[in-house]
RNA sequence: GGACUCGUGGUCUAGGGGUUAUGACGUCGCCCUUACAAGGCGAAGAUCGCCGGUUCAAUUCCGGCCGGGUCCA
């Protein structure tokens, strides 16, 4: 078999780990612990091409620190809440949540998410995610809605948790409150309308136009602003106009958060419409009225209109308002007019009853523990840094849906008293289990139970409490918290990591975990987003079929953190590529794999020189993967295996058999597939089980250690690279001669001080070059021609500063040949600006040319070597 | 509109005050050399988005602009 068949391997190595369980965290093992906090997967069944990059980058890591001696926890988890599920099955079964009791509607939203997780844990298994089966969790499980509610009840007797009305974001489809991040925007056209106010104890003909694009909303309107620079208006403001439709009498301010140029420059503030609104609200301390309800309806408060769903009213407004004349015109009105992220209904802003947990008190402490974590890359920080100093209000704990972790609370019908359920009863479903007590401790009301349920963030962020087993077993939370490493994409960081970090602070008075490392979006092609609404998703799973697994992986370890990619076809081919390359070099070296001996003090000077290019490699590569830097190790490591060690010393060695061969090839190559081992598992594991493991007898490369650097022989470095350069010039010669590469050559002749570099390799050489005979001279007879004399401006810019670029100038003026003459007797004098400037011969890059006298061949300058070949 | 981020050969990408500016894909030429033609070797191909500033020196630092992206208004 010459071949890599990526789809037959990566199937039998995949279920070879799966039988003897290789991914393992060990809770009783005494080695140092790596903990990952494993985004768990939304359970919304399709695999999209930028969780499969995603989930490799979080397993290169994993692989890496198992390797290094670390006892890696890394579950296999999964997001089974919320509102895209119910949205789906809502259409699935064309119903909406207040068809079906709830405990049906939940069962049929637990059954649809469920369905998926078979499917879903393959697909990470198909990626080669070393994720551990043994610590696995889903969100909606009662083991893990106990511990969000367990945490919910300490913060609420903590004094954390109030409720109150409050405008929140309102989706009258979905009739729940919506986070800000759920909120999504979209360009619209809509009419401005200018309407006629009457100032208050004038005539008719004295009224003020003011601007609007909600009509209906004039029964809560509070105040009319004006920009405070506005001469026009100076004289308004303090007076009193009269609302049409509801002759209100309400007031004229100013505030410089008015846009003079926007309509009239006269705002109707009403409460609440929008959030510009409920800045204004705030800060004038206006009451807050509700003119829509929680269907998008409008209140009693809207009089003629109550009861109209929202859009109606308008239209009803303004054909009234028209007919009164008070409606002085429309124009077009571009806007963002904001929706619901699930099903796209227009959201209000509306007055809903909420559970709040204490949030901008928090601000100082959070920003300081984002200190104490380490960024990968650092400026992501500044985004967390931006939101909290941003925070207007506290989190909406709240949720008006079913699918999701009930709030343990009672209410009193009565007063309103909220009782909270012991730590004892998580988890409970208030809607069906008892209140802890009987009757409201207050009033003596009855209690009924919440029907809210958490924004699933309150369940997401509770994952590095619940991963290091918070209030299940204090010994191993003491080992594990706060955990290693937070990954995660850039678009969450306002919600999964912010939650996280304020609720370990609440909760553990500390950062949730040391280091967290953010990785981009993946873009289609072209490098626009992928929406399935363009149509331009790509399905990794094709891609692993057609390329596989380790070579959509290799596509991943390309992808630096931080910033988004546009997938790339070829670098996947590329991937395929490398497998097919490592797995060649296996079926070729394995060759050399009979009596290798354990130690061996015979190198030659190229079996020094791969070691130690080798052990350079394995020192850079860690070091990139200590900061996460997969693309730059990978990069290191691919070089190394193709270019240094299969081109360059695998051809150089091929006749040879000696013992040190043996060694250097056998040693070399198994740390080379270690290190390629966390990017590329199925590959390295087969080179593994085929030439490696009757020696090294552990059961799987993943379990092996991570190799360490050998020795690092700078001498031979020098000669190999001077080696390998020689080569490749000889090839490149050929190559512009016109002649074959396998050309016959009579005669090279390597000529110079460190030609005896070469003197141990003219076996390998005459192999390589194809020439008949090789020899080296220190000394020929030659002539040294200085052919040209180049500034050397890292040394002349500090040492003279801003006399350098005259420097520069006199010495390209300068003839070359005289230069030569004055760097023979060891200085150069120029002329700079009229002075003469003395300098040595550091200051200079000098290009010579060797020359054989009177001799019909070519010359080749490698460095200090010149090559003679004679052909 | 704001914050952050990116703009480097035809395409994609690395780098980050003085480099011969990295590599991949593609193109062209040579080679079936005792693993790999899904390979090897070589060549051509870049005024490092535009305009200013700092500096002896800017692709790199700073400011502005233009153009993508993300998050937030």
């Amino acid at each position: 078999m010459s071949q890599y068949d990526s789809a037959t391997i990566e199937k039998r190595w995949e279920d070879m780990w799966k039988k003897e369980k290789i991914y393992r965290f060990d809770p009783k093992s005494d080695k140092p612990v790596f903990s990952i906090d494993n985004p768990p997967r939304y359970t919304s069944g399709s695999l999209h091409l930028g969780h499969a990059t995603g989930y490799s980058l979080i397993d290169f890591a994993a692989r890496y620190k198992r390797m290094t001696g670390h006892n890696v926890f890394f579950p296999l988890c999964f997001d089974v809440n919320g509102t895209p599920i119910e949205v789906k099955v809502e259409k699935k079964h064309h119903i909406t949540k207040l068809d079906l009791p709830r405990q049906e509607y939940r069962k049929l939203c637990s059954e649809y998410a469920n369905g998926f997780i078979d499917e879903m844990t393959h697909h990470f298994e198909i990626l080669g995610e070393s994720m551990d089966p043994s610590i696995y969790y889903q969100t909606d499980a009662p083991y893990y809605r106990r511990i969000t509610q367990l945490s919910f009840v300490k913060l609420f007797n903590m004094g954390l948790v109030y409720k109150a009305n409050f405008p929140v974001n309102w989706c009258p489809r979905c009739m729940t409150a919506l986070a800000d991040a759920e909120v999504e925007y979209k360009d619209n056209v809509n009419k401005l309308n200018f309407i006629k106010f009457q100032i208050a104890g004038g005539t008719p003909d004295d009224y003020v136009l003011v601007a609007t694009t909600r009509p209906e909303l004039l029964c809560t309107c509070k105040v009319v602003a004006v920009h405070p620079d506005d001469k026009s208006k100076q004289d308004l403001i303090g007076k009193e106009l009269i609302t049409p439709l509801y002759g209100r009498h309400v007031k004229v301010i100013s505030d410089p958060k008015v846009d003079p140029a926007y309509g009239t420059g006269n705002v109707m503030i009403c409460t609440i419409g929008d959030k510009d609104d409920l800045e204004w609200v705030m800060k004038y301390h206006l009451e807050m009225e509700k003119g829509i309800d929680e269907c998008g309806k409008m209140t009693e408060l809207a009089g003629k209109y109550a009861g109209m769903p929202v859009a109606e009213a308008r239209e009803a407004a303004i054909q009234d308002l028209k007919d009164q004349g008070i409606l002085v015109r429309q124009q077009d009105n571009p806007q963002q007019v904001s929706i619901c992220w699930r099903c796209h209904t227009p959201i209000e802003f509306l007055q809903v009853p909420q559970w709040f947990l204490k949030t901008r008190e928090f601000r100082d402490e959070v920003l300081k523990r984002a200190d104490e974590i380490h960024w990968f890359p650092e400026f992501m920080k500044i985004r967390l840094q931006d939101w909290a100093n941003s925070l207007e209000w506290d989190w909406v704990l709240s949720r008006q849906r079913i699918f999701a972790t009930p709030i343990p609370v009672w209410e009193c019908e009565d007063c309103g008293e909220a009782v909270c359920a012991t730590e004892a009863q998580c988890y409970c479903d208030p809607t069906e289990d008892d209140a802890p007590v009987g009757k409201c401790p207050k009033c003596g009301g009855n209690l009924r139970g919440c029907t809210d349920v958490f924004d699933t963030w309150m369940d997401s962020s509770g994952s590095a409490l619940y991963n290091t087993f918070w209030e299940r077993d204090p010994e191993l939370h003491k080992k594990l918290f706060p955990m290693s490493l937070r990954p995660q994409s850039h678009d969450i960081i306002r919600t999964w990591a912010f939650y996280s970090i304020l609720r370990s602070e609440q909760l553990e008075k500390s950062r949730p975990w040391d280091n967290i490392m953010i990785h981009g979006f993946i873009m289609a092609p072209d490098g626009t987003p992928m929406h399935s609404s363009i149509g331009n998703v790509i399905n990794p799973i094709p891609i692993i079929e057609k390329y596989g697994a380790d070579a959509l992986r290799y596509y991943a370890a390309t992808c630096s953190l931080g910033i988004d990619h546009a997938f790339r076809e070829k670098d996947v081919i590329r991937g395929r590529k490398l497998c097919n390359k490592i797995f060649n070099i296996g079926q070729f070296v394995g060759r050399f794999f009979d009596d290798v001996p354990d130690k061996c003090d015979t190198l030659r000077e190229s079996d020094k020189w791969i070691i130690s290019k080798y052990s350079q490699t394995v020192k850079t590569a860690s070091d990139y993967l200590e900061v996460y830097q997969f693309d730059k190790a990978m990069k290191e490591i691919e070089g190394f295996i193709w270019h240094d060690f299969a081109d360059n010393y695998i051809e150089m060695v091929k006749a040879r058999k000696d013992p040190a061969v043996k060694y250097t090839l056998y040693n070399v190559f198994l740390g080379a597939v270690k290190m390629m081992a966390p990017f590329m598992p199925h590959v390295t594991e087969d080179v593994y089980q085929e030439h490696f493991i009757s020696k090294e007898k552990t059961k799987s490369i993943h379990l092996t250690a991570w190799p360490e650097s050998m020795f690092i022989d700078e001498q031979a470095l020098v000669s190999g690279d001077a080696l390998a350069d020689v080569l490749a010039a000889i090839r490149a010669w050929k190559s512009e001669n016109k002649m074959p590469l396998n050309a016959e050559l009579s005669k090279i002749e390597f000529v110079g001080e460190k030609a005896g570099l070469l003197e141990c390799a003219e076996a390998d050489i005459k192999e390589t070059t194809k020439a008949k005979t090789v020899s080296v001279a220190a000394k020929a007879e030659l002539t040294e021609e200085i052919v040209g004399v180049k500034p050397e401006y890292g040394k002349l810019g500090p040492a003279f500063k801003a006399q350098a670029k005259s420097i520069v100038a006199a010495l390209n003026a300068a003839d070359t040949k005289d230069i030569a003459r004055q760097l023979a007797d060891g200085k150069v004098v120029l002329n700079a600006d009229g002075n003469d400037v003395e300098l040595g011969p550091e200051f200079f890059k000098v290009e010579k040319r060797l020359m054989l006298e009177g001799k019909a061949v070519d010359t080749i300058q490698v460095g200090d070597i010149l090559i003679v070949i004679e052909n």
